[in-house]
DNA sequence: CGAAAAGTTGAACTGAATCAATGCCGGTGG
DNA sequence: CCACCGGCATTGATTCAGTTCAACTTTTCG
Protein backbone atom coordinates (compact mmCIF):
# COMPACT_ATOMS: atom_id res chain seq x y z
CA UNK A 1 0.00 0.00 0.00
CA UNK A 2 2.40 2.35 0.79
CA UNK A 3 6.28 2.65 0.17
CA UNK A 4 9.25 3.09 2.29
CA UNK A 5 10.50 6.92 0.97
CA UNK A 6 13.66 7.80 0.17
CA UNK A 7 15.86 10.98 -0.08
CA UNK A 8 19.07 11.04 -1.99
CA UNK A 9 20.27 9.75 -4.92
CA UNK A 10 20.35 12.85 -7.08
CA UNK A 11 22.51 13.58 -9.83
CA UNK A 12 22.94 17.60 -11.12
CA UNK A 13 21.74 17.96 -14.49
CA UNK A 14 20.83 20.85 -15.63
CA UNK A 15 22.74 24.33 -14.91
CA UNK A 16 21.00 26.57 -16.43
CA UNK A 17 23.19 27.22 -19.26
CA UNK A 18 22.00 25.51 -21.71
CA UNK A 19 19.67 29.06 -22.92
CA UNK A 20 19.06 27.23 -26.45
CA UNK A 21 16.71 24.79 -25.37
CA UNK A 22 13.12 24.44 -25.76
CA UNK A 23 11.02 26.87 -23.21
CA UNK A 24 11.49 25.73 -19.74
CA UNK A 25 7.51 24.42 -18.56
CA UNK A 26 7.69 26.54 -15.94
CA UNK A 27 7.61 29.91 -18.44
CA UNK A 28 5.17 27.50 -20.43
CA UNK A 29 3.07 27.06 -17.75
CA UNK A 30 3.53 30.80 -16.70
CA UNK A 31 2.78 32.60 -20.07
CA UNK A 32 -0.12 30.56 -20.12
CA UNK A 33 -1.73 33.20 -17.31
CA UNK A 34 0.32 36.07 -17.55
CA UNK A 35 2.33 38.11 -20.58
CA UNK A 36 5.84 37.47 -19.44
CA UNK A 37 9.19 40.08 -20.70
CA UNK A 38 12.05 38.53 -22.20
CA UNK A 39 13.58 39.88 -18.48
CA UNK A 40 11.21 37.69 -16.70
CA UNK A 41 11.74 34.51 -18.71
CA UNK A 42 15.53 34.27 -18.11
CA UNK A 43 14.60 34.84 -14.33
CA UNK A 44 12.89 32.32 -14.43
CA UNK A 45 15.13 30.24 -15.70
CA UNK A 46 17.30 31.40 -13.46
CA UNK A 47 15.60 29.47 -10.97
CA UNK A 48 15.52 26.35 -12.52
CA UNK A 49 18.95 26.14 -13.19
CA UNK A 50 20.83 23.29 -10.46
CA UNK A 51 17.95 21.16 -11.19
CA UNK A 52 18.17 17.46 -10.18
CA UNK A 53 17.12 14.43 -10.84
CA UNK A 54 15.44 12.53 -8.47
CA UNK A 55 14.39 8.97 -8.05
CA UNK A 56 10.94 7.80 -8.01
CA UNK A 57 8.98 7.32 -4.53
CA UNK A 58 11.87 9.95 -3.34
CA UNK A 59 10.44 12.55 -0.41
CA UNK A 60 11.19 16.36 -1.29
CA UNK A 61 9.07 17.32 2.26
CA UNK A 62 8.45 15.60 5.13
CA UNK A 63 5.64 15.80 7.82
CA UNK A 64 6.86 18.39 10.09
CA UNK A 65 9.37 19.96 8.42
CA UNK A 66 9.77 23.21 8.30
CA UNK A 67 10.31 24.02 4.42
CA UNK A 68 13.05 25.98 3.94
CA UNK A 69 12.69 26.58 0.00
CA UNK A 70 10.19 25.81 -2.19
CA UNK A 71 10.66 23.49 -5.47
CA UNK A 72 9.36 23.22 -8.65
CA UNK A 73 8.96 20.54 -10.83
CA UNK A 74 10.35 20.41 -13.95
CA UNK A 75 10.15 16.81 -15.70
CA UNK A 76 8.40 13.74 -14.21
CA UNK A 77 4.92 13.34 -11.85
CA UNK A 78 5.20 14.38 -8.16
CA UNK A 79 2.68 14.82 -5.49
CA UNK A 80 1.51 16.39 -2.36
CA UNK A 81 0.80 12.99 0.00
CA UNK A 82 -0.42 12.14 3.31
CA UNK A 83 -0.54 8.44 5.23
CA UNK A 84 -3.69 8.37 7.70
CA UNK A 85 -2.39 6.04 10.67
CA UNK A 86 -3.63 3.17 9.28
CA UNK A 87 -1.10 2.57 6.36
CA UNK A 88 -3.60 4.28 3.52
CA UNK A 89 -1.88 7.23 1.64
CA UNK A 90 -4.68 10.08 -0.13
CA UNK A 91 -2.57 12.04 -2.80
CA UNK A 92 -3.81 15.79 -2.39
CA UNK A 93 -2.54 16.92 -5.66
CA UNK A 94 -0.39 16.01 -8.68
CA UNK A 95 2.57 18.48 -8.94
CA UNK A 96 3.27 18.13 -13.01
CA UNK A 97 6.63 19.71 -15.01
CA UNK A 98 6.16 23.45 -14.51
CA UNK A 99 4.69 23.69 -11.01
CA UNK A 100 5.78 25.36 -8.15
CA UNK A 101 5.57 23.96 -4.49
CA UNK A 102 5.45 26.15 -1.63
CA UNK A 103 5.66 29.50 -3.04
CA UNK A 104 4.95 30.65 0.30
CA UNK A 105 6.97 28.42 2.24
CA UNK A 106 8.71 31.73 4.21
CA UNK A 107 4.73 32.50 6.44
CA UNK A 108 4.78 28.53 6.72
CA UNK A 109 5.26 26.60 10.02
CA UNK A 110 5.41 22.82 9.72
CA UNK A 111 4.34 21.02 6.78
CA UNK A 112 1.06 19.12 7.84
CA UNK A 113 1.56 16.89 4.38
CA UNK A 114 4.83 15.55 2.30
CA UNK A 115 5.91 16.24 -0.89
CA UNK A 116 7.23 13.22 -2.74
CA UNK A 117 8.29 12.28 -6.51
CA UNK A 118 5.71 9.78 -7.81
CA UNK A 119 7.93 8.98 -11.30
CA UNK A 120 11.42 9.95 -11.89
CA UNK A 121 11.44 14.13 -11.77
CA UNK A 122 13.65 16.97 -12.40
CA UNK A 123 13.50 18.86 -9.71
CA UNK A 124 14.79 22.55 -8.99
CA UNK A 125 15.02 23.87 -5.61
CA UNK A 126 14.64 27.48 -4.80
CA UNK A 127 15.82 29.09 -1.74
CA UNK A 128 13.65 31.31 0.23
CA UNK A 129 16.00 34.55 -0.73
CA UNK A 130 16.06 33.98 -4.37
CA UNK A 131 12.08 33.92 -4.58
CA UNK A 132 11.93 36.81 -2.57
CA UNK A 133 14.26 38.42 -4.67
CA UNK A 134 12.47 37.59 -7.73
CA UNK A 135 8.83 38.57 -6.52
CA UNK A 136 10.50 41.61 -5.76
CA UNK A 137 11.96 42.23 -9.16
CA UNK A 138 9.55 40.73 -11.37
CA UNK A 139 6.17 41.79 -10.37
CA UNK A 140 4.79 40.15 -13.44
CA UNK A 141 6.20 36.90 -12.30
CA UNK A 142 4.79 37.55 -8.77
CA UNK A 143 1.43 37.75 -10.31
CA UNK A 144 1.85 35.02 -12.78
CA UNK A 145 2.37 32.96 -9.21
CA UNK A 146 -0.83 34.52 -7.89
CA UNK A 147 -2.89 33.45 -10.45
CA UNK A 148 -1.11 29.86 -10.60
CA UNK A 149 -1.39 29.48 -7.17
CA UNK A 150 -5.61 30.23 -7.69
CA UNK A 151 -5.47 27.85 -9.75
CA UNK A 152 -4.34 25.15 -7.75
CA UNK A 153 -7.07 26.06 -5.31
CA UNK A 154 -9.68 25.95 -7.63
CA UNK A 155 -8.12 22.42 -8.65
CA UNK A 156 -8.50 21.15 -5.31
CA UNK A 157 -11.85 22.45 -4.81
CA UNK A 158 -12.32 20.05 -8.29
CA UNK A 159 -10.71 17.18 -5.99
CA UNK A 160 -13.30 17.74 -3.39
CA UNK A 161 -16.46 17.37 -5.77
CA UNK A 162 -14.70 14.37 -7.36
CA UNK A 163 -14.30 12.57 -4.35
CA UNK A 164 -17.39 13.45 -2.70
CA UNK A 165 -19.76 13.39 -5.49
CA UNK A 166 -18.27 11.84 -8.67
CA UNK A 167 -18.50 7.66 -9.58
CA UNK A 168 -15.49 5.87 -10.37
CA UNK A 169 -15.39 6.23 -13.66
CA UNK A 170 -16.26 10.26 -13.72
CA UNK A 171 -13.45 10.93 -11.29
CA UNK A 172 -11.10 9.22 -13.25
CA UNK A 173 -12.52 10.84 -16.68
CA UNK A 174 -12.09 13.93 -14.77
CA UNK A 175 -8.51 13.64 -13.60
CA UNK A 176 -7.59 12.42 -16.96
CA UNK A 177 -9.05 15.91 -18.30
CA UNK A 178 -7.35 17.72 -15.90
CA UNK A 179 -4.03 16.01 -16.84
CA UNK A 180 -4.55 16.45 -20.79
CA UNK A 181 -5.54 20.23 -20.35
CA UNK A 182 -2.18 20.87 -17.50
CA UNK A 183 -0.10 18.65 -19.53
CA UNK A 184 -1.22 20.67 -23.35
CA UNK A 185 -0.25 23.91 -21.05
CA UNK A 186 3.50 23.24 -20.41
CA UNK A 187 3.94 21.51 -24.25
CA UNK A 188 3.77 17.75 -22.85
CA UNK A 189 0.31 16.77 -24.94
CA UNK A 190 -0.21 16.33 -28.45
CA UNK A 191 -3.10 14.55 -29.77
CA UNK A 192 -5.53 14.43 -27.21
CA UNK A 193 -2.23 12.67 -25.27
CA UNK A 194 0.18 12.72 -23.06
CA UNK A 195 2.79 10.54 -20.64
CA UNK A 196 1.07 9.22 -17.55
CA UNK A 197 4.19 8.05 -15.32
CA UNK A 198 2.32 6.85 -12.67
CA UNK A 199 0.98 3.08 -11.49
CA UNK A 200 -2.38 2.40 -11.17
CA UNK A 201 -1.93 2.15 -7.24
CA UNK A 202 -1.00 5.77 -7.56
CA UNK A 203 -3.67 6.24 -9.19
CA UNK A 204 -5.78 4.48 -6.40
CA UNK A 205 -4.40 6.44 -4.11
CA UNK A 206 -5.49 9.27 -6.08
CA UNK A 207 -8.97 8.75 -6.52
CA UNK A 208 -10.12 7.03 -3.54
CA UNK A 209 -10.39 3.75 -4.72
CA UNK A 210 -9.08 0.89 -4.61
CA UNK A 211 -6.05 -0.10 -6.78
CA UNK A 212 -8.60 -3.90 -8.17
CA UNK A 213 -11.61 -0.80 -9.03
CA UNK A 214 -9.32 1.39 -10.38
CA UNK A 215 -8.23 -1.51 -12.72
CA UNK A 216 -11.86 -1.92 -13.49
CA UNK A 217 -12.36 1.24 -14.19
CA UNK A 218 -9.81 2.02 -16.76
CA UNK A 219 -10.94 -1.45 -18.73
CA UNK A 220 -14.48 0.21 -18.44
CA UNK A 221 -13.37 3.20 -20.23
CA UNK A 222 -10.96 1.21 -22.72
CA UNK A 223 -14.05 -0.80 -23.41
CA UNK A 224 -16.64 2.21 -24.29
CA UNK A 225 -13.35 3.41 -26.38
CA UNK A 226 -13.11 7.30 -24.23
CA UNK A 227 -9.64 6.20 -23.39
CA UNK A 228 -6.23 4.49 -24.46
CA UNK A 229 -3.86 3.81 -21.94
CA UNK A 230 -0.63 1.50 -22.69
CA UNK A 231 2.81 1.19 -21.03
CA UNK A 232 2.74 5.05 -19.78
CA UNK A 233 1.06 7.08 -22.15
CA UNK A 234 -2.72 8.03 -21.43
CA UNK A 235 -4.74 9.05 -24.85
CA UNK A 236 -8.46 10.31 -24.66
CA UNK A 237 -9.54 8.86 -27.60
CA UNK A 238 -12.67 10.81 -27.84
CA UNK A 239 -12.45 14.12 -25.76
CA UNK A 240 -16.04 15.44 -25.62
CA UNK A 241 -17.17 12.58 -24.63
CA UNK A 242 -14.36 11.77 -21.88
CA UNK A 243 -15.52 15.86 -20.81
CA UNK A 244 -19.20 14.92 -21.03
CA UNK A 245 -18.93 11.74 -18.53
CA UNK A 246 -16.60 14.14 -16.18
CA UNK A 247 -18.80 17.46 -16.45
CA UNK A 248 -14.99 18.63 -17.25
CA UNK A 249 -15.14 22.41 -17.44
CA UNK A 250 -11.16 23.86 -18.65
CA UNK A 251 -11.78 27.37 -16.88
CA UNK A 252 -11.31 26.81 -13.50
CA UNK A 253 -7.38 26.35 -14.81
CA UNK A 254 -7.20 29.69 -15.94
CA UNK A 255 -8.24 31.77 -13.11
CA UNK A 256 -7.25 35.25 -14.46
CA UNK A 257 -9.74 34.57 -17.23
CA UNK B 1 -31.48 17.77 -3.30
CA UNK B 2 -30.85 21.19 -3.53
CA UNK B 3 -32.52 24.41 -2.48
CA UNK B 4 -33.62 27.14 -4.99
CA UNK B 5 -31.44 29.98 -3.27
CA UNK B 6 -33.31 33.59 -3.20
CA UNK B 7 -30.92 36.79 -2.61
CA UNK B 8 -32.57 39.53 -0.81
CA UNK B 9 -34.17 39.50 2.86
CA UNK B 10 -31.58 41.68 4.52
CA UNK B 11 -31.78 44.14 7.14
CA UNK B 12 -29.58 46.19 8.62
CA UNK B 13 -28.22 45.21 12.05
CA UNK B 14 -24.88 46.62 13.10
CA UNK B 15 -23.04 50.06 11.86
CA UNK B 16 -19.88 49.13 13.89
CA UNK B 17 -20.94 52.04 16.91
CA UNK B 18 -21.39 49.64 19.49
CA UNK B 19 -17.50 49.27 20.23
CA UNK B 20 -18.51 48.08 23.85
CA UNK B 21 -19.68 44.44 22.44
CA UNK B 22 -17.65 41.74 23.21
CA UNK B 23 -15.19 41.47 20.73
CA UNK B 24 -15.82 40.29 16.95
CA UNK B 25 -15.38 37.04 15.88
CA UNK B 26 -13.21 38.15 13.25
CA UNK B 27 -10.76 40.04 15.82
CA UNK B 28 -10.82 37.07 17.80
CA UNK B 29 -10.09 34.41 15.32
CA UNK B 30 -7.04 36.61 13.81
CA UNK B 31 -5.64 36.88 17.34
CA UNK B 32 -5.20 33.30 17.32
CA UNK B 33 -2.90 33.82 15.12
CA UNK B 34 -0.75 37.28 15.58
CA UNK B 35 -0.85 39.82 18.18
CA UNK B 36 -3.16 42.65 16.90
CA UNK B 37 -2.75 46.42 17.92
CA UNK B 38 -5.45 48.29 19.17
CA UNK B 39 -5.38 50.13 15.72
CA UNK B 40 -5.48 46.88 14.07
CA UNK B 41 -8.44 45.52 16.12
CA UNK B 42 -10.40 48.90 15.26
CA UNK B 43 -9.41 48.76 11.65
CA UNK B 44 -11.23 45.16 11.77
CA UNK B 45 -14.30 46.66 13.55
CA UNK B 46 -14.33 49.02 10.76
CA UNK B 47 -14.73 46.34 8.32
CA UNK B 48 -17.50 44.57 10.08
CA UNK B 49 -19.45 47.69 10.21
CA UNK B 50 -22.49 47.77 8.45
CA UNK B 51 -22.84 43.83 8.26
CA UNK B 52 -26.48 42.66 7.55
CA UNK B 53 -28.34 39.84 8.34
CA UNK B 54 -28.75 37.17 5.80
CA UNK B 55 -31.59 34.41 5.17
CA UNK B 56 -31.06 31.02 5.46
CA UNK B 57 -29.95 29.54 2.26
CA UNK B 58 -29.16 32.59 0.62
CA UNK B 59 -26.43 32.94 -1.80
CA UNK B 60 -23.49 35.52 -1.23
CA UNK B 61 -21.81 34.87 -4.68
CA UNK B 62 -22.99 33.21 -7.44
CA UNK B 63 -20.93 31.13 -9.78
CA UNK B 64 -19.69 33.23 -13.01
CA UNK B 65 -19.80 36.00 -11.42
CA UNK B 66 -17.16 38.63 -10.68
CA UNK B 67 -16.50 38.98 -7.29
CA UNK B 68 -16.71 42.92 -6.29
CA UNK B 69 -15.74 42.74 -3.08
CA UNK B 70 -14.72 40.16 -0.26
CA UNK B 71 -17.56 39.11 2.78
CA UNK B 72 -17.26 38.14 6.61
CA UNK B 73 -19.30 36.13 8.40
CA UNK B 74 -19.71 37.34 11.76
CA UNK B 75 -22.75 34.78 12.97
CA UNK B 76 -24.06 31.81 11.61
CA UNK B 77 -22.73 29.08 9.43
CA UNK B 78 -22.41 29.89 5.28
CA UNK B 79 -20.33 27.69 3.23
CA UNK B 80 -18.73 27.51 -0.20
CA UNK B 81 -20.65 24.91 -2.56
CA UNK B 82 -20.97 23.79 -6.15
CA UNK B 83 -23.81 21.74 -8.00
CA UNK B 84 -23.15 19.36 -10.13
CA UNK B 85 -25.50 19.18 -13.80
CA UNK B 86 -27.19 15.92 -11.63
CA UNK B 87 -28.15 18.17 -9.00
CA UNK B 88 -25.78 16.86 -6.54
CA UNK B 89 -24.55 19.80 -4.28
CA UNK B 90 -21.03 19.27 -2.95
CA UNK B 91 -20.16 21.83 0.16
CA UNK B 92 -16.93 22.26 -0.30
CA UNK B 93 -16.24 24.88 3.11
CA UNK B 94 -17.98 26.10 5.71
CA UNK B 95 -17.90 28.88 6.50
CA UNK B 96 -17.74 29.80 10.29
CA UNK B 97 -18.44 33.49 12.47
CA UNK B 98 -14.75 35.15 12.09
CA UNK B 99 -13.96 33.95 8.17
CA UNK B 100 -13.02 36.02 5.76
CA UNK B 101 -14.33 34.94 2.18
CA UNK B 102 -12.08 35.43 -0.90
CA UNK B 103 -9.73 37.98 0.18
CA UNK B 104 -8.07 38.18 -3.14
CA UNK B 105 -11.17 38.81 -4.88
CA UNK B 106 -9.45 41.18 -6.90
CA UNK B 107 -7.10 38.52 -9.18
CA UNK B 108 -9.87 36.63 -9.76
CA UNK B 109 -12.14 36.27 -12.79
CA UNK B 110 -15.44 34.68 -12.52
CA UNK B 111 -16.38 32.24 -9.27
CA UNK B 112 -16.52 28.38 -9.99
CA UNK B 113 -17.85 27.55 -7.12
CA UNK B 114 -21.28 29.88 -5.01
CA UNK B 115 -21.27 31.46 -1.62
CA UNK B 116 -24.12 30.55 0.58
CA UNK B 117 -25.52 30.98 3.59
CA UNK B 118 -26.70 27.87 5.17
CA UNK B 119 -28.37 29.25 8.52
CA UNK B 120 -29.41 32.96 9.09
CA UNK B 121 -26.17 34.71 9.03
CA UNK B 122 -24.98 38.38 9.87
CA UNK B 123 -22.44 38.95 7.20
CA UNK B 124 -20.62 42.28 6.41
CA UNK B 125 -19.48 42.88 2.63
CA UNK B 126 -16.04 44.38 2.12
CA UNK B 127 -15.21 46.42 -0.89
CA UNK B 128 -11.99 45.96 -2.56
CA UNK B 129 -10.59 49.36 -1.76
CA UNK B 130 -11.47 49.25 2.14
CA UNK B 131 -9.44 45.39 2.02
CA UNK B 132 -6.88 47.51 -0.17
CA UNK B 133 -6.48 50.08 2.05
CA UNK B 134 -6.30 47.82 5.56
CA UNK B 135 -4.30 45.51 4.42
CA UNK B 136 -1.50 48.05 2.90
CA UNK B 137 -2.08 50.35 6.55
CA UNK B 138 -2.08 47.31 8.95
CA UNK B 139 0.79 44.88 7.95
CA UNK B 140 -0.24 43.12 10.72
CA UNK B 141 -3.68 42.40 10.07
CA UNK B 142 -2.55 41.63 6.36
CA UNK B 143 -0.25 39.00 7.63
CA UNK B 144 -2.89 37.43 9.54
CA UNK B 145 -5.23 37.07 6.66
CA UNK B 146 -1.86 35.43 4.79
CA UNK B 147 -2.05 32.92 7.46
CA UNK B 148 -5.65 32.09 8.28
CA UNK B 149 -5.73 31.68 4.30
CA UNK B 150 -3.19 28.88 4.55
CA UNK B 151 -5.23 27.28 7.59
CA UNK B 152 -7.95 27.23 4.89
CA UNK B 153 -5.52 25.40 2.82
CA UNK B 154 -4.98 23.21 5.42
CA UNK B 155 -8.53 22.64 6.05
CA UNK B 156 -9.17 21.89 2.56
CA UNK B 157 -6.84 19.15 2.67
CA UNK B 158 -7.84 17.31 5.59
CA UNK B 159 -11.18 17.32 3.69
CA UNK B 160 -9.94 15.76 0.64
CA UNK B 161 -8.49 12.86 3.24
CA UNK B 162 -11.88 13.06 4.31
CA UNK B 163 -13.53 12.03 1.56
CA UNK B 164 -11.15 9.77 0.11
CA UNK B 165 -9.94 7.85 3.02
CA UNK B 166 -11.96 7.56 5.83
CA UNK B 167 -15.51 6.14 6.60
CA UNK B 168 -18.56 7.92 7.27
CA UNK B 169 -18.05 7.61 11.02
CA UNK B 170 -14.42 8.96 11.10
CA UNK B 171 -15.46 11.64 8.62
CA UNK B 172 -18.06 12.72 10.70
CA UNK B 173 -16.04 12.88 13.85
CA UNK B 174 -13.31 14.55 11.89
CA UNK B 175 -15.98 17.40 10.79
CA UNK B 176 -17.09 17.63 14.18
CA UNK B 177 -13.23 18.57 15.85
CA UNK B 178 -13.23 20.96 13.35
CA UNK B 179 -16.12 22.66 13.65
CA UNK B 180 -15.25 22.53 17.34
CA UNK B 181 -11.99 23.96 17.52
CA UNK B 182 -12.73 26.51 14.90
CA UNK B 183 -15.53 27.99 17.04
CA UNK B 184 -13.44 27.65 20.15
CA UNK B 185 -11.19 29.88 18.46
CA UNK B 186 -14.16 32.52 18.25
CA UNK B 187 -15.37 32.12 21.57
CA UNK B 188 -18.25 30.21 20.35
CA UNK B 189 -17.88 26.86 22.02
CA UNK B 190 -18.03 26.20 25.59
CA UNK B 191 -17.74 22.71 27.16
CA UNK B 192 -16.86 20.97 24.31
CA UNK B 193 -20.09 21.99 22.73
CA UNK B 194 -21.42 24.35 20.46
CA UNK B 195 -24.30 25.25 17.59
CA UNK B 196 -24.79 23.55 14.73
CA UNK B 197 -27.19 25.52 12.47
CA UNK B 198 -27.39 22.98 10.06
CA UNK B 199 -29.89 20.29 8.65
CA UNK B 200 -28.15 16.48 7.99
CA UNK B 201 -28.89 17.31 4.64
CA UNK B 202 -26.06 20.08 4.91
CA UNK B 203 -24.12 17.59 6.58
CA UNK B 204 -24.69 14.85 4.27
CA UNK B 205 -23.23 17.16 0.99
CA UNK B 206 -20.47 18.67 3.31
CA UNK B 207 -19.78 14.81 4.11
CA UNK B 208 -20.37 13.22 0.41
CA UNK B 209 -22.58 10.51 2.45
CA UNK B 210 -26.80 10.34 2.04
CA UNK B 211 -28.63 11.90 4.29
CA UNK B 212 -30.12 8.41 5.44
CA UNK B 213 -26.30 7.37 6.34
CA UNK B 214 -25.65 10.58 8.14
CA UNK B 215 -28.69 10.16 10.09
CA UNK B 216 -27.82 6.66 10.54
CA UNK B 217 -23.55 7.82 11.70
CA UNK B 218 -24.91 10.12 14.10
CA UNK B 219 -26.78 7.54 15.42
CA UNK B 220 -23.95 5.14 15.72
CA UNK B 221 -22.06 8.43 17.38
CA UNK B 222 -24.56 8.88 19.63
CA UNK B 223 -25.09 5.06 21.03
CA UNK B 224 -21.44 4.77 21.30
CA UNK B 225 -21.13 7.66 23.84
CA UNK B 226 -19.36 9.87 21.70
CA UNK B 227 -21.38 13.06 20.59
CA UNK B 228 -24.77 14.15 22.11
CA UNK B 229 -26.72 16.44 18.73
CA UNK B 230 -30.29 17.44 19.86
CA UNK B 231 -32.09 20.23 18.37
CA UNK B 232 -29.01 22.72 16.82
CA UNK B 233 -26.71 22.10 19.31
CA UNK B 234 -23.46 19.71 19.41
CA UNK B 235 -21.49 18.56 22.54
CA UNK B 236 -18.68 15.95 22.07
CA UNK B 237 -19.23 14.29 25.12
CA UNK B 238 -16.22 12.00 24.69
CA UNK B 239 -13.09 14.66 22.89
CA UNK B 240 -9.81 12.14 23.12
CA UNK B 241 -11.68 8.97 21.91
CA UNK B 242 -14.17 11.33 18.78
CA UNK B 243 -10.49 12.66 18.34
CA UNK B 244 -8.66 9.27 18.07
CA UNK B 245 -11.31 7.99 15.96
CA UNK B 246 -11.52 10.85 13.57
CA UNK B 247 -7.29 10.76 14.07
CA UNK B 248 -7.92 14.77 14.23
CA UNK B 249 -5.01 16.57 15.39
CA UNK B 250 -5.46 20.56 15.64
CA UNK B 251 -2.42 21.84 14.79
CA UNK B 252 -3.22 22.25 11.11
CA UNK B 253 -5.53 25.01 11.97
CA UNK B 254 -2.47 27.06 13.19
CA UNK B 255 -0.48 27.71 10.38
CA UNK B 256 2.23 29.60 11.66
CA UNK B 257 2.82 27.44 14.80
C1' DC C 1 17.53 -15.02 -16.97
C1' DG C 2 15.32 -14.35 -12.77
C1' DA C 3 13.15 -11.65 -9.25
C1' DA C 4 10.21 -7.95 -8.02
C1' DA C 5 6.77 -4.81 -9.27
C1' DA C 6 2.77 -3.94 -11.73
C1' DG C 7 -1.33 -5.37 -13.78
C1' DT C 8 -5.36 -8.62 -14.25
C1' DT C 9 -9.02 -11.75 -12.90
C1' DG C 10 -12.65 -14.07 -10.04
C1' DA C 11 -15.44 -14.69 -5.93
C1' DA C 12 -17.26 -13.22 -1.75
C1' DC C 13 -18.40 -9.50 1.05
C1' DT C 14 -19.90 -4.91 2.85
C1' DG C 15 -20.54 0.02 3.53
C1' DA C 16 -23.33 3.11 1.82
C1' DA C 17 -27.08 4.43 -1.57
C1' DT C 18 -31.70 4.17 -2.82
C1' DC C 19 -36.55 3.79 -2.32
C1' DA C 20 -40.40 4.40 0.27
C1' DA C 21 -43.07 5.07 4.21
C1' DT C 22 -43.72 7.15 8.64
C1' DG C 23 -43.09 10.20 12.51
C1' DC C 24 -42.12 14.62 14.41
C1' DC C 25 -42.00 19.40 15.25
C1' DG C 26 -42.65 24.32 14.56
C1' DG C 27 -45.12 27.64 12.43
C1' DT C 28 -49.41 29.54 10.27
C1' DG C 29 -53.97 30.50 9.74
C1' DG C 30 -58.68 29.65 10.66
C1' DC D 1 -56.58 26.62 20.55
C1' DC D 2 -56.49 23.35 17.33
C1' DA D 3 -55.85 21.65 12.56
C1' DC D 4 -53.01 21.51 9.05
C1' DC D 5 -48.82 21.95 6.35
C1' DG D 6 -43.98 21.65 5.01
C1' DG D 7 -39.50 20.64 6.09
C1' DC D 8 -36.72 17.63 8.64
C1' DA D 9 -35.65 13.33 11.00
C1' DT D 10 -36.15 8.44 11.41
C1' DT D 11 -36.86 3.58 10.06
C1' DG D 12 -36.93 -0.68 7.25
C1' DA D 13 -36.06 -3.27 3.04
C1' DT D 14 -33.47 -3.74 -0.89
C1' DT D 15 -29.82 -2.94 -4.13
C1' DC D 16 -25.34 -1.81 -5.74
C1' DA D 17 -20.81 0.25 -6.26
C1' DG D 18 -16.72 -0.54 -4.65
C1' DT D 19 -13.63 -3.39 -1.31
C1' DT D 20 -11.15 -7.29 0.05
C1' DC D 21 -8.73 -11.43 -0.53
C1' DA D 22 -6.23 -14.38 -3.18
C1' DA D 23 -4.38 -16.30 -7.12
C1' DC D 24 -2.34 -15.69 -11.45
C1' DT D 25 -0.03 -13.24 -15.52
C1' DT D 26 2.73 -9.84 -17.57
C1' DT D 27 6.17 -6.42 -17.63
C1' DT D 28 10.22 -4.27 -16.08
C1' DC D 29 14.71 -4.12 -14.91
C1' DG D 30 19.09 -5.47 -12.88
Amino acid sequence: MSHAQNIGAASIVRDGSHEADAKSPLVRKLENLVRLSREDRAALDQLSAGARLIEPHTDLMRVGERPADAVVVLDGFACRYKHRVTGERQILALLLPGDVCDVDAPHLGRMDHAVGTLSACLVARISRDALAAIVARHPTVARALRLAKLAEEATAREWLINLGARSATERMAHLFCELLTRLEAVGLARENGCKLPITQLDLADTLGLSSVHVNRTLQELRRKGLIELRGRSLKLRDLPDVRALAEFNPPYLRPAH
